[in-house]
DNA sequence: CGATTATTTCGTAATACTACGAACATTTCG
DNA sequence: CGAAATGTTCGTAGTATTACGAAATAATCG
């Protein structure tokens, strides 16, 4: 669980569907996949390798494996943005963000919103 | 330039050397490596796959080639977050600071000097 | 100039990933 | 039941990536 292998393309696109259906069956995952959809085997393969590498864990539910994510979304994001920030801003999430003010991805009045969200939250 | 190719683990940091150095030599990244050092010749197949997928461009010089990245690092970073907003964040950048604002990753007085810059420069 | 040393390139194993068909298993329904 | 339809697994071909040695090339120096 310390650090995980990374995720190949499809591979983390697999893993967001199972994410969403907060895990299923490999049918389900393939349904929600945007077009050009893989064939099923090719996507089983995928799961096979997300198995693999600790991401998913198949159970036997009659007859048939349902998937379930070994590590959570919001872990993921964290760990991913983690390596990000250290790679790419000197470990600072505040050059970060100033990086996409500059780029006008974010707004004064934006920042504004989320400042008076955390300074309400800590007066409990 | 539309959409470049995805990098591999050891492609990216070889990158990250390469816009470090504004460009160099082979032998300048390696010593630029954090240990354990791939070999030499490893490291030269991973700046082959580099110019096959368009990141580096090599130019003799001398006896030898210098190679000098075609993408900036600005600009993959730019990519790389959008990608990873859009993917994870529902294409909101305010949505992925709130989230690391609550993960306590940046600050509400951070937050606010971040703002002052905006509105700093706004008024120019 | 050679001989020695350092550096680079080329080809190719070893491994990992993508893709898929064929065989297998399960369910449906006449 | 048995035929047809549906869904799953297994093995493997094709491709990409990682890793590296051997040969080629270039630089150094007695």
């Amino acid at each position: 669980m310390t650090d995980m292998e990374r995720l190949t393309q499809p591979e983390e696109e697999a893993m967001r569907a199972f994410w969403q259906l907060e895990g299923g069956f490999i049918k389900d995952v393939l349904e929600l996949l945007p077009e050009p959809r893989p064939p099923y085997t090719t996507l089983a393969s995928t799961v096979r390798n997300l198995e693999r590498k600790g991401y998913l864990q198949g159970e036997k539910l009659g007859n048939t494996f349902r998937f379930t994510p070994l590590i959570a979304a919001e872990e993921y994001r964290k760990r991913f943005m983690s390596t990000f920030v250290g790679d790419y801003f000197r470990n600072s999430y505040k050059e970060l963000v100033s990086f996409f003010a500059k780029d006008q991805k974010i707004s004064a009045e934006e920042l504004k919103e989320i400042v008076r969200m955390i300074e309400k939250g800590q007066e409990e």
